[in-house]
DNA sequence: TTCCAGGACATTT
DNA sequence: AAATGTCATGGA
C-alpha cells in the first residue's frame, strides 16, 4: 500500500494547517511525550504518528512541524477521500485546540506571578484534548487516587488487552478500546489487569452506560450548557467532581472547568510558589478569584510545569 | 517501611 | 451534614 503511494506526488496527499502565533509545538511535544507507556500516539524524531478509524477505515498519518506557522500531516497507510482528509483535519485542530485565541490569557498572566511564571516557560503550549469521551473517563478513572505511573501502567494494559491494533512497518498503532466491547467484558477480566474491583466496576458500568446510548458526547454537547453536562456526568457511578471537571477540561473543552480537588494541581502550586505545605482548596480558591475563562488552561498549564 | 498518589463511595457519628 | 473508613497497588 504505502509503494502505491509513494508513486504518486506525496506533496498532493500532505495535509496542511496553520497555526496561531502562540503555539509551540516542543511544549506540546512533551506534554504528549511524557509517558513510555503512551499506546494512543507514537513519538520519533519531533513528528508524531497516530491512528484513527473513520468507519471502517484505519488512518495512520504522522505529524510535524518543518517550519513555523504550520503543521504538516501526512497520511501513511492510505490515500484518504476528501472527506477523511478534512476529518483528519478537524481532528488535529482540536487535539492541539487550535481555535482558542491565547491572547487574553497572556495578557491575564501578567497581572500575576504565577500566571506570568506558568506562560513565560511554556509559552505557545495548547490544552491537548482528548476526543473520545470513553477515553477521556477512563483515563480519568484510572487516575483516581493513585500515581500517575501506575494509571499509565493500567492505560497500556486496558489498550493492549481490547483495543484494536494496526501493524505497519513492524510497529503497532493502538485504538482506545470502544465501550460495545467493554460493556461484554467481566470484573475480573479487567482486575486481572490490576484495576481495584472498583475501578473495574465504574469502567464496565460506564461503557454499558455508552453502549447503550445513554451517555455520549454529542448529547452532552447538544446540551449547550457546561453545568447540565457536568451533572450528567456526576450521574455516572465512579464519576466525583474531579473525574468531571477533568473531563470536562480535556473532552469537552470547558474553560472554566477546574478540577480543584487535583493532587497534581495542588503540588505543581506548592512548587510554582515555593510553598512549605500543599495549598489548601480553600487558598486555592482565592488564588484562583481572578482566573474566570482559563482555569481549564491555567491547570493544564500547572500540569506542564511538573513535567 | 512508611507515606503518598491528577478520588469516589459507603458507613458512621 | 460532616467526619471517618474502605478500596488496593505501585512508586519514591
Amino acid at each position: 500500500m504505502l509503494a502505491e503511494a509513494e508513486t504518486l506526488d506525496q506533496k498532493s496527499i500532505e495535509i496542511h494547517i496553520s497555526t496561531p502565533e502562540e503555539f509551540n509545538y516542543h511544549e506540546c511535544l512533551v506534554f504528549l511525550a511524557r509517558s513510555d507507556e503512551e499506546r494512543l500516539h507514537f513519538i520519533q524524531n519531533e513528528k508524531i504518528r497516530k491512528l484513527l478509524k473513520v468507519g471502517d477505515k484505519f488512518i495512520l498519518f504522522e505529524v510535524s512541524n518543518p517550519t513555523p506557522g504550520h503543521l504538516q500531516i501526512e497520511p501513511l497507510n492510505c490515500i484518504p477521500s476528501k472527506p477523511d482528509r478534512e476529518f483528519v483535519k478537524n481532528f488535529i485542530s482540536d487535539w492541539f485546540d487550535l481555535a482558542t485565541d491565547l491572547k487574553p490569557f497572556y495578557k491575564l498572566a501578567r497581572t500575576e506571578k504565577l500566571l506570568n511564571q506558568l506562560v513565560k516557560n511554556h509559552f505557545g503550549l495548547r490544552l491537548i484534548k482528548i476526543d473520545d469521551l470513553f477515553q477521556a473517563l477512563c483515563w480519568a478513572i484510572l487516575g483516581q487516587q493513585i500515581n500517575i505511573r501506575f494509571a499509565y501502567t493500567l492505560y497500556r494494559r486496558f489498550i493492549e488487552a481490547f483495543g484494536e491494533k494496526l501493524d505497519f512497518n513492524g510497529q503497532k498503532y493502538w485504538l482506545f478500546p470502544k465501550p460495545e466491547v467493554i460493556s461484554e467484558i467481566s470484573v475480573n477480566d479487567l482486575m486481572r489487569l490490576q484495576m481495584t474491583g472498583r475501578k473495574s466496576e465504574y469502567i464496565i458500568g460506564l461503557a454499558q452506560q455508552m453502549a447503550r446510548g445513554e451517555i455520549s458526547k454529542e448529547k452532552l454537547l447538544a446540551y449547550r450548557n457546561f453545568e447540565k453536562a457536568r451533572d450528567k456526568l456526576l450521574s455516572i457511578r465512579g464519576v466525583g467532581s474531579w473525574t468531571a471537571n477533568y473531563v470536562m477540561m480535556r473532552c469537552l473543552g470547558d474553560r472554566n472547568a477546574f478540577p480543584i480537588e487535583d493532587i497534581g494541581l495542588h503540588n505543581a502550586i506548592k512548587n510554582q510558589l515555593n510553598l512549605k505545605e500543599k495549598p489548601s482548596i480553600g487558598e486555592i480558591e482565592k488564588l484562583s478569584a481572578g482566573w474566570n475563562g482559563w482555569q481549564a488552561y491555567i491547570t493544564f498549564y500547572l500540569y506542564r510545569s511538573l513535567l
